[in-house]
This record gives structure tokens, C-alpha cells and sequence, in this order.
DNA sequence: GACTGGCACTCGCTACAGTCGAGTGCCAGC
DNA sequence: GCTGGCACTCGACTGTAGCGAGTGCCAGTC
């Protein structure tokens, strides 16, 4: 029910006292470190209220409180301001991605750097092919009935394919062949693509047509199906921190979703660049990380995202402080692609 | 000293109940596993020689005996055969490598698998491009001061980089670019190839020089600084196994290390298709690794290695099963390449 | 009516003592 | 050189007791 500006604060001195020590804390211990302007009892009675509408609650009786996940959530939607960075930090995210030399380089050195900034695992997805376009398609020779397809995408993306032709092809086929997928692929964005290959197969004159067919299907299995969404991750050390409290004693679930790139994806790769998305504990879909928190982005060039990154670690989270850092890093990296 | 026969089987029985139960094992329960035809007393005097020789040691009085860096070193040395593999292992093998589409996602299975099978921490370097030779140079104008150097590899790697070209440059000079980088470069080893890329720039027409300059400079950096060297992991949630007593407790110099390419690299990144490395606990030069144990070995599509493959576990651990295992994938890698 | 001080109560944590048993080292005897 | 026997060690476990942080409740005050 109506939680009145005190509850409120109580909850805000509780969150923030429990993520700073790891500790439940207790009444007298919290009108000690806050300016709350009235006594342990009092604070007890809002505790009491607190706990009765399911924002804390305690591990066991005559021990501190500790919050809970609709606590996390309510301190995050309505009690807490987005710190503003540090000028340190700030020059922090300039010196890491300043420098990088190509896409690779940009998610390796970002990945890394929200790593070391939050002290979390970080994760970044590489910018998304379904929304990138088609800068240019090149075809290499590698034997007479083998070309190497090699894709670059507008994003700095660049994907190759073997390509097993059905016979061998001359050298002036393979030229038309190239000839033909740009014009009718390059500027164009991948998810948009189908139609336009399928016209290809239809439209090639007969001798070049086997081929073509070829090279359509690895076009349409290999970047459209979403296959090819990649992802790099950093600090899972950092899961160590906080000795085995957190993540209820084992990391073994995290690690495991971790390694799942499928579930990552879900996870980080749906946000637009303006919105930063929280998932607290429970909130979380996937039962491997339902003692994890996550604090996810999008980013992109411009207004919209063409990948995510975020950063997973436990629901004792200093949550100001990671939402800061993620959402700036993905400005930062926005930035750099926008340069490209 | 001298150690005779029993002495050695004693060693053999230790190491192979402690790996298998975890438990630190003592003299009656050893006569009882295994048929060593004397009492528990004589048993008892052999241990007192093995841990006096440092082959054993007893973390406790009145414990068990646990065998020691040393011991399993005796062990993997002297007492165990490598085991065949089961059919199922055979056709698990098979089954996951068959259908890989280009490298990396040969790169992915394997180390996947590796991890799978021996149900350790797994470690695969993508074929070194240092030992790789050149099969094509792709140079792909992107805008007219921008070239995509597309690099690709007989092992089947493709690396590309950015060019930034100190003038504009028109496409037909990038065709003679191509060209020329091609003639001179095709075929050769890229750890030879220095001098050629130097001779290069000296044999160019003056018009070219600049951009062959650059260009030469990116080959150079990107290509032959070892650089660009890479590897793939997997399976660290097996890390958290046999709860906190592998590692002395904490994963965190673990995960640490197996972040460090560089690191990585170097401890599997040198052997031979036809040897089989293995680094015991302490003989690990790296020091967050003192607690777990390498086997590695190198893969290659003839009788050199283009990379190396391995695990890494606890210094418990299933020597002859593993080093099985890694023998095997290797193998079967190899002959994956060479199908190529 | 809201806040406060006081008080009895709960219960996890730590320390300590006692018991149990696996495992050892040693020794005399075969 | 091997064995059975025996005294000994010491970690693991159990039970008890005391401490103290923290609570809930209540009567009193502003």
C-alpha cells in the first residue's frame, strides 16, 4: 500500500547499505550510517512494513534485513538516479576504444572495458548482421568447383562462406557471378534480402545458373538465418567476487548460460540504444540465471541499435553505477561505429 | 631411490582411487580395491617410502594419502598406458566434427567436443597464421582512401583489416595492387614473407608506392606479428566439479588466466601433432595455474602442427582418459584439414 | 496519531569438551 | 621381508553454553 516517503528512504538506506557491505543490515545500524532523523523503533515498524509488502526480507529471524527482488526493482525504477560518471572513468572509455584498428578490435576492447569498469561479466554482441547492409560480396577462386563468398558489411561486419559448387566455373563466370550479386545486394539490409536473391537464381542467364543457385542458398542459410550473431565475453572472473554468497554457492548455472551464445543473445540483443533494460533475479527468463541480475543496451550509429551489450552479475548490484557505465560505454562505441 | 615394483603399484593404486573418489586414501582400503597380495602393514611401509620420496603426502595425520605434483608425474610417466577409446567416444567424435561448414565453426565444434569428452576446461588455437601459407589477397575498395584487405589461408583462416590509404586511389590502381600483392605472395609461408612484402614496395611503379606502402605496413602488422593469433574455449562450467576442493578453493586465478590469450596460447600453443604435453599442477610456469594441470598437443593436416588443442583441469584428473581423448580429437581435426 | 525508549525474546555464531573412528607408525614374531 | 597387533593421533561430528545483534511489542510522551 502507500509507502510513504520514509518507507522509501528505509528501503533506498537498505539497498544501498546491503550492496556496499554484503551484510543484512539492522535498525540500529542503519539510523547510525543515515540521516534519517528518527529513532532505531521507528525504523523498525517501517521494516516491519517493508518486509509485510515483500521488498525485504530477512535470512533468518533476529537477523538483519536483506532486499529482495521486487525491493531491487522499486529502488531502481523510482528510488535511485543514474550516477554520473567520474571524469576518470570517462577518460577510462576514451583510452580503451580510441585506437581500435578494426571491428574486432572494437568489440574485443569494449567487452574488456565494461568488464574492468563494472567488475562484472560483460557481454557484447557483435553488431548484428540482420541489420546491417551489404557493402560489398566478394568471390575468390579457391579451386575450380570452390569459391570463398566474403561478405563485408556496412557495420565493419565481414562473414565468409565456403561455396561448393555443383561444377567447375571458369574464371570469366566467377566475374559475372560477382558482378551480378553486387548489383543487385550492396546497400541493401540483410533482413531484406530474400526476395532480391531468390530473383537472382531466376534471373541468371542458364550457363551461370547452377552456380548462382549455389551461392543463393549459402546467402540465405549463412546471414539470414540469424545464424551468424556472435558475442564476446569478458571478466567472468569477476563472478568470484563476493565469495560464494552470491549466486547461491554455485556459479556452475552462470557458467553454463554463459556459454549458451543463443541464450546471451536473448538476453542482450534486444534494446534500443536510448532505453537500458534491468532484469532483477527472478525477473529473468532463464532459470540458470534466476540468482543473476542484468543491465542491458542497445547500441548503434545512430538511433537505432544494431547490437547489444550489457553486463550480468548478482542482485546485490550496484545498480546507479552500472547503468551508468553500461549506457555510456554504449554511446561511446555508437560513436566510434558512426566514424566508420 | 630405488622404488620396486610394489612401491610403483602402490603409487598406481593411489592415484587412481584418489582420482576417482576424491578422498584421500588409506592403506586398508587399498588392499581391499585392489589385489596387491600383501597386508595393510606392508602397504603402509611402501607409503611411508613414497611420501618420503615425495610421490605422497597425507594432508592430515591420521588421513589418507594424496599423491602429489610428483606422483602424478610418476604416474602419467611411468604407470598408465593411454586408454582406447570406447566406440561411443569414437562415434561422438565423428559425429560432431562431420558437417562443419568452414573454419571457425570447425574451431567451435572442437572445442565444444573437447570439453564435452573429457569434461574439463578446453582450449583450441585456431591455425597459427604464422604457419599457414598465403592462398589469395582480396583488396576491396571501400571508399576511394578505405581498401578491405581480405587475407586467406590455406588452413582455411580469413583475417581482414583496414586500410587507410594515404591518398585516394582509383580502381585501377587498386587492380594492379591486387594483382602484384598476389604474384609475390601466393603460396608462401607468412613467417617467411617479410622480406617479400619489403621487396614489394621497392619494386613498385613510383604512382603506387604510397599505397603499397601502407599496405605492406598492414601485412606486416597484422599478419606476421603473431598478432592475430586466437583460440576458443569452452566447458569452464566444468570448473566448478568436485566442488571447491580442485583449485584450492577458488576459480578466480583460473577464470583469470583463461582470459589471457596470450597466456593460453603459450601453454598449448607448441607442440607437435605426434607429442602429447602434459604440465602437472606446479610445473606449470603460470602462476594462477599452479593448481591445475595441461594436456595439450598440436593438430595439423600433415605432420606439422598449424595450432595447438587441450584442457585444462584439476591436477586430479583422468590422465590416460584425457590425453586419450586430446590424442584423438587432434587426430581427427587434422584429418579434417586435410580433407580441405 | 506518530514517534520513542525499554524490555523480553529469538536464534545464529562461536567456543569448548567429549566421543568416534579412520588411519598411522612401530615393533615383535614368523 | 612380511605380518598382526597395538598404542597413538587427529579430524569430523555432536552437544552444550554464552554472547550479541536484531527483532517485536508495549507503554509512555509530544
Amino acid at each position: 500500500m502507500g509507502l510513504d516517503d520514509r518507507k522509501l528512504a528505509v528501503l533506498r538506506a537498505i539497498v544501498e547499505d546491503y550492496v556496499a557491505t554484503q551484510e543484512p543490515v539492522g535498525s540500529k545500524a542503519l539510523v547510525e550510517r543515515h540521516q534519517l532523523g528518527v529513532s532505531p523503533a521507528t525504523v523498525r515498524n517501517d521494516m516491519a512494513v517493508l518486509e509485510e509488502e515483500g521488498y525485504i526480507r530477512q535470512p533468518h529471524t533476529s537477523a538483519g534485513r536483506v532486499p529482495t527482488d521486487r525491493g531491487y526493482r522499486l529502488f531502481v525504477d523510482r528510488l535511485s538516479r543514474v550516477k554520473p560518471l567520474s571524469p576518470a572513468e570517462r577518460r577510462a572509455i576514451e583510452r580503451f576504444l580510441v585506437g581500435a584498428v578494426d571491428l574486432d578490435d572494437v568489440v574485443h576492447r569494449t567487452v574488456r572495458l565494461l568488464a574492468q569498469l563494472t567488475r562484472q561479466v560483460a557481454v557484447v554482441q557483435y553488431p548484428s548482421l540482420a541489420r546491417s547492409s551489404v557493402r560489398h560480396l566478394e568471390l575468390v577462386p579457391i579451386s575450380t568447383t570452390r569459391l570463398m563468398l566474403v561478405m563485408i558489411a556496412d557495420t565493419g561486419r565481414v562473414e565468409q562462406r565456403l561455396v561448393e559448387l555443383p561444377a567447375p566455373i571458369p574464371a570469366d563466370d566467377v566475374t559475372d557471378l560477382r558482378r551480378l550479386v553486387n548489383e543487385k545486394l550492396v546497400g541493401t539490409r540483410l533482413s531484406e534480402t530474400p526476395p532480391l536473391v531468390q530473383a537472382l537464381v531466376e534471373e541468371a542467364v542458364p550457363h551461370l545458373r547452377p552456380a548462382m543457385t549455389t551461392l543463393s542458398t549459402v546467402l540465405l542459410e549463412t546471414l539470414i538465418e540469424r545464424h551468424e550473431e556472435r558475442i564476446a565475453l569478458a571478466g567472468t572472473a569477476n563472478l568470484t567476487r563476493g565469495g560464494l554468497l552470491d549466486f547461491q554457492g554455485s556459479l556452475r548455472p552462470i557458467l553454463e548460460a554463459l556459454e549458451e551464445e543463443v541464450v546471451m543473445l536473448k538476453l542482450i540483443g534486444e534494446a534500443e540504444p536510448s532505453t537500458t533494460r534491468v532484469l532483477i533475479g527472478d525477473e529473468n527468463e532463464i532459470d540458470n540465471l534466476r540468482a543473476a541480475s542484468v543491465v542491458s543496451t542497445g547500441y548503434g550509429p545512430g538511433a537505432t541499435s544494431v547490437g547489444g551489450l550489457g553486463v550480468l552479475g548478482p542482485t546485490r548490484m550496484d545498480y546507479p553505477g552500472t547503468i551508468a557505465t553500461v549506457r555510456a560505454v554504449a554511446r561511446y562505441v555508437g560513436e566510434l561505429l558512426a566514424q566508420n
